[in-house]
RNA sequence: GUGGUUGUAGCUCAGUUGGUUAGAGCAUCGGAUUGUGAUUCCGAGGGUCGGGGGUUCGAGUCCCCUCAGCCACCCCA
């Protein structure tokens, strides 16, 4: 009989150990942050009907898409984001759950796109949205999740950019751009990365702009300076637009109350060029980037949207969210050697040393465990120096030995496999004092 | 989807103008060492040379197609 060759598809992958722990870890930390803001888990299934995804109908959604007939004839596809879902979520449960609507949403997504470092055609986005409030309050909550989600994943470098599309919008209002704005935006969006002149060629030949048009939004990448002085600049740009105004007074609020909740203004930075691509945002803007690696893109991503649901309910449904990119962080990290190298969850291990007492080995491991400590009993009474071989090669941190002398004394060793000393610990009064010093060694108090 | 580039053991790679049975280091497994791991020594396993087709007496090597990785475009997390 001729094998299979094991193979996965393009752009899909295997998560090994090694691979999975770092992201478990970072699956949790993204809960926890979301949770102490008081966003609410949900899901959704991974296969809609067709319609529900292509409501939007871009082009490029419509290529990125994978789609089929199910068993029974029906037109479905797999979700490309979590936002779509959200709104046909949102236009069937939220009479149910009144607003605000605070949720987050953890789950795989698939775009049948070219894949790149980072990039992959089944990937992990991690969202948070506030629905049902149009507060300045929330938007400047959302730039404050996205901090606290980096803070404490361990990046003391990053950059969250804010931009507001009202400030745009404004702009081309007054230059008479306004039913060109995708196609302008788009290329304003390119600014850092092809430069100024090809942005500029890109939007007469894409969205027909004159050369003064052009020039006239391009004004907007030569302001610098801090926060406050980017926006002075701004002003005059927009001033005559109502809503051009109120993006900037808006954009205004947003950095006071992101200031006023203790957030360091280097994390924050005004960037009156971030459009994102998604034609749905309508107020403020963020894109993450990590200073130590910028070419990797935005790792978080999000914004305002007046209308989530208008495809699915005559229910105006306005809010604001954002968009972790955890399998494009992870590739980031991987790349930053900000991943420990660890392939056991579990920091204890115990050899299998004496073939008479397994009783004892698992007994010992339960009480280790009540503790709420990682063990692992190795499954064959091998050679010890092979056992501890395994443990090494696997990251533990702690061997547990214990052989015919140690059960005789009523004691076990306890090895430090990281520097590589041993010590002798009595079992005679309970498992406490181990217990302790095993907590010393891992350094969990 | 378009263009470029790469593909030899689990990993990193060598492999002569096309020429016998495709090699090394690391890793794995076993032993030296029946109570102590990251360093030593010995041995073993592991390959449809990414896959398919073609040229040739003969292909890892040349040609075509295909699959996968990387890079750029597009788009985006």
């Amino acid at each position: 009989m001729s094998l299979i060759q094991p193979r996965t598809l393009k752009g899909f992958r295997d998560y090994l150990p090694e691979a999975m722990i770092p992201r478990e870890q970072l699956i949790a930390t993204a809960q926890q942050v979301y949770r102490s803001y008081g966003f609410s888990p949900i899901d959704t299934p991974a296969l809609e009907y067709l319609e529900i995804l292509t409501g939007k109908g871009s082009d490029e959604t419509d290529r990125q898409l994978y789609k089929f007939q199910d068993h029974g004839g029906r037109d479905v596809g797999l979700r490309f984001d979590l936002t779509v879902p959200l709104a046909r979520f949102a236009a069937q449960h939220v009479p149910k759950l009144g607003t605000p609507f605070k949720r987050y949403h953890i789950a795989s997504v698939w775009r049948g796109e070219n894949t790149q470092r980072g990039r992959y055609r089944e990937f992990m986005q991690c969202d948070f949205d506030t629905i049902g409030t149009k507060s300045v309050a929330a938007d400047i909550e959302t730039g404050l999740v996205i901090h606290d989600l980096f803070q404490t994943i361990g990046f003391s470098k990053f950059t969250i950019r804010i931009n507001n599309r009202m400030v745009l919008n404004g702009l081309l209002d007054k230059l008479g751009l306004a039913s060109k704005s995708t196609e302008v935006l788009r290329a304003l969006d390119k600014l850092g990365k092809i430069g100024r002149d090809k942005v500029a060629e890109e939007m007469t030949a894409t969205a027909g702009a004159t050369q003064e048009q052009a020039e006239q939004v391009l004004k907007l990448s030569d302001l610098a300076g801090s926060n406050a002085e980017i926006l002075a600049q701004l002003a005059p740009l927009v001033s005559g637009s109502e809503i051009g105004e109120e993006g900037v007074s808006r954009l205004n609020e947003v950095l006071a109350g992101i200031a006023a909740a203790g957030v360091e203004e280097a994390r924050i930075q005004v960037d009156v060029s971030i459009a994102r691509g998604l034609d749905y945002y309508t107020g403020v803007i963020f894109e993450t980037f990590l200073d130590d690696l910028p070419t990797i893109g935005s790792v978080c991503s999000g914004g305002r949207y007046d209308n989530l649901a208008g495809l699915f309910t005559k229910q105006e449904l306005p809010g604001i969210g954002a968009s972790l990119g955890l399998d494009r962080l992870l590739a980031a990290m991987e790349e930053l050697e900000m991943l420990a190298k660890v392939r056991t969850p579990a920091p204890v291990f115990i050899p299998y040393f004496d073939g008479d007492r397994l009783g004892a080995y698992l007994k010992l491991a339960a009480r280790i465990r009540g503790a709420g400590i990682g063990v692992e009993v190795y499954p064959d009474p091998k050679k010890l120096g092979q056992q501890l071989k395994y443990a090494d090669s696997r990251g533990f941190s702690v061997a547990v030995i214990a052989g015919a002398n140690e059960f005789a004394a009523e004691t076990v060793q306890l090895k430090n496999l990281q520097s590589g000393e041993s010590e002798e610990v009595s079992l005679a009064e309970g498992p406490n004092t181990l217990i302790a010093r095993i907590r010393s060694i891992l350094s969990i108090g």
